[in-house]
DNA sequence: ATTGTTCTTGAATTCGGATTCAAAGAATTC
DNA sequence: GAATTCTTTGAATCCGAATTCAAGAACAAT
């Protein structure tokens, strides 16, 4: 009844696994729902990770660079400052509520309050997002479009600060805060820091990049 | 060996044994880790509550309206919109990463997204202090200190999400980003937004209201 | 097909925590 | 200080989940 794939295969297999469960359970989830989720007996997912621990690690280490690389992968192709800035911000936050990779995310803070491993994790990440925003905000300025009104360190880590929070908010269903009014909110301080009118049209001409993540059974 | 108070200071103090223990051991903690903390065996909390996650619940709501209240109390007597803001900003932030208040609120982040009741609290707390900040922001433009860049809804909302965002990295331990760093940050924003210099010495001749909270055993 | 390796199961065991409750301790009242 | 009520303990029990492991299934190589 079993088929053997390769070991390298079958961890991902239950990182993607455990993922799905964290999604459900959070981070205090079960071997047993581990294992469910990955259509096996908690001895099959001993057998590849005897401690769940660096189960649960690693799946968040990956969700952490599946949400990073999107990231980068919705403005490549992209030159306008102003339009790689703005697409940067909607890629930040959650397209609704039930969003997996911001979800994932959220269930880390409190986590990495306790864990230095998983404060570890979520600093990396933070800082790779603000230098991200740097980057943009750095090129735009040298080519005269952003006339930054703080240091871009500072503007960026503002900005990154904006997107975490409200995916937390998104996360807590706040009714008056989706997708579009958060990004908008977080253009609103953009334009204070850039000077620049960024318009948000650009953003519904490109369509959205960011793939809608698939309902999970 | 028992001592009987009144039911109601009983729980009182199960209510802040809950809390120490969820600091330590997150939404998950388990029953004999309140109990210890209560210096109580699980069946004497278990009189008082029956149910474990109602006295969660009930350190959680208490944790946040002594946030909350605490905010409130930083800036009653102050007069001045920008002395007035300024403090508020501080005053959203933790201390450092030990910080009670703010740890406990960066535990529920993730327990939001799974449990309705969480994300109706913390969404409420968001509103208020969404709404205190709005107060501090219109009072500051109607008297013509002042001036406005976005509606104080905007404004408001950025803020605290700026404060929580913050609060979640400083959890983390970010090692660039203390107490000082981020209310820095932060009054950089205020300053676009209000178009007012907001000078931060208004700060330390205040000395710190906010009680820094005691090292617990 | 046979052999050997890899993988998975299912049952047994162990472990930890939740729950229950009779008995006893501690305050209150009179 | 006796009676009453409230509170806590500690032991017993229960339950779910982690852990272990022998046995068997699935595949690869020959």
């Amino acid at each position: 009844m079993a088929r053997p794939k390769r070991r390298v295969e079958r961890r991902a297999d239950l990182v993607e696994a455990a993922r799905r469960a964290m999604l459900q359970h959070g981070t205090s989830v079960r071997l047993n729902q581990v294992a469910e989720q990955a259509g096996l007996t908690s001895g099959a997912v001993l057998y590849h990770y005897p401690d769940l621990q660096d189960l649960l690690l690693d799946a968040n280490r990956a969700g952490m660079e599946r949400f990073y690389d999107g990231r980068l992968r919705a403005i490549e192709g992209l030159n306008d400052p102003a339009q790689r800035l703005i697409v940067t911000i909607a890629s930040g936050l959650p397209i609704d509520s039930d969003d997996d990779g911001v979800r994932l995310l959220c269930e880390l803070g409190g986590a990495a309050a306790r864990s230095t491993v998983y404060a570890a994790l979520l600093t990396s990440l933070y800082d790779r997002q603000v230098a991200m925003y740097q980057v943009i905000l750095e090129s735009g300025a040298a080519q005269g479009v952003f006339v930054l009104a703080d240091s871009s360190l500072t503007i960026s880590r503002n900005l990154v600060a904006l997107e975490d929070a409200y995916g937390y908010r998104m996360m807590a269903r706040h009714s008056n805060i989706d997708h579009d009014v958060a990004t908008r909110l977080i253009v609103d301080y953009a334009r204070l820091a850039t000077a620049h009118p960024l318009p948000l049209d650009i953003l519904t001409t490109i369509g959205n990049s960011t793939q809608k993540n698939v309902k999970q059974t």
